[in-house]
DNA sequence: CAGTGGTCTAGACCACATC
DNA sequence: ATGTGGTCTAGACCACTGG
């Protein structure tokens, strides 16, 4: 019953152009789009009208602006740029360290019923299982488990992983042009099994933080599932309500 | 160290009056500001750069806009406006039911060591400390401690508390015209005491998802910290990683 | 109908980065 | 000096609300 759209400005329409071609790849991660001006010849607008369109994309963290150089296409691979919107886990004592990875397994398998849901998959849908611990000073942390749809990461190794030496997301969008562009998630309270105590160093029983995290690309399109195990006794989850 | 700000742009100076003027309660909440033409006549600026600090302050959710009808100050007693910005606890099934309250404890007391400094209080000055369980359907979920500077809150008592129909932030800010308007929050997952497992209904060492906050109000001034306990059963803290 | 916020234009000028 | 994004203006017109 959604109400027809009725009226969009034009700047929105823009908006959507553009957001179609960052879609489709024609300017990589890290490029310049071309500039205001031109994209106002372009489309035969004015720059007014081409600039609430570009700030609406940065608003979305789809490109970034940077004055007097031009507007970049967003990338995983910046240091404290994005990296720090979709790790929300820090050390008590505020140190702004960056942790360390450790892949604990990599493997194919299917999709299942809750998970395939949320992913948008057929339930037997091949998808990419992996499981890594995050460390603090060589302490474990996080134990996440990560299912990707196999089909659009053909390729992916345990090797490439764990050769890559920025994020995740970092490769998932270099290598197969796969961006993750927001995300979805789920905080709870459980008690540690005993498999996830022994990787987490903590008691079976212990209380663990979980997140479960469902992130989408372009078209609001889900692409990763991924469940977190926390332990908070040196970290937190950080979350400002803006 | 900060660097000096060494240029502000005329729509961020109009920006911060209209700032203090809210801060200072000229027009109080739900009102409506003076139109945009207005404000551009009274500041002697163009109509678009007023509607530049105007929709800042939209951004920053101190204002609503609305089209046809002008600008108004923000409020927390409109229903799932501002509602939901600052209850993040959902229930699994999805279901967008808003809980009840039940006050368990009203007092005053003085601020301790770490709590005074997240407050920037005096250690030893006057507090209000409210507890207090969230249910739904009759089950509690959540337990609430909150402690509150009391020199911002003369003349709160444990009746108007729990007289006032709407949300606590409800009535600080119409009673006591104290705003809050952004808020930090962290998270940890940790085992029930005995008291809160009675409060919450379930077993002592239960896992709880604790959420510590502390909310400002203008000039990032502390103005309230909260600690909650929550029970994750069926209930889960979401959250949008924009 | 008048008044509000929302869009769009054309052009000027400023701040910043690079050559 | 040139080109980029960022600010500001003056004015026109559109969309929505309410008397």
């Amino acid at each position: 019953m959604a109400d027809a759209p009725a009226f969009m400005p034009l700047y929105l329409q823009i908006k959507d152009l553009l957001t179609q071609r960052l879609a489709a790849g024609e300017w990589p991660p890290g490029e310049a789009i071309p500039s205001e001006l031109t994209l106002a010849a372009e489309f035969g607008v004015s720059h007014g009208t081409v600039r609430k369109a570009v700030q609406a994309l940065a608003d979305d963290h789809l490109v970034v602006r940077r004055q007097g150089k031009g507007t970049f296409v967003a990338t995983h691979t910046e240091e404290a740029q994005s990296t720090f919107r979709f790790l929300r886990i820090r050390r008590d004592d505020g140190m702004e360290e960056y942790p360390g990875r450790r892949l604990i397994d990599f493997r194919r398998g299917r999709a299942s019923g809750e998970v395939a849901r949320l992913l948008e998959l057929r339930a037997g849908d091949p998808v990419v299982l992996i499981r890594r611990v995050l460390e603090w000073q060589g302490e474990p942390a996080v134990l996440d488990d990560l299912t990707l749809p196999a089909a659009l990461f053909r390729g992916l190794t345990r090797a490439k992983l764990e050769a890559y030496p920025g994020s995740m997301y970092g490769l998932f969008e270099s290598r197969f042009g796969v961006r993750m562009l927001n995300a979805r998630e789920r905080l709870k309270a459980v008690a540690a099994d005993a498999g996830s105590a022994a990787l987490l160093g903590v008691a079976a029983g212990w209380p663990l933080l979980s997140v479960e995290r469902l992130a989408f690309t372009y078209g609001g399109r889900p692409v990763e599932y991924r469940k977190g195990l926390c332990t908070t006794h040196a970290h937190h989850y950080a979350n400002d309500l803006g």
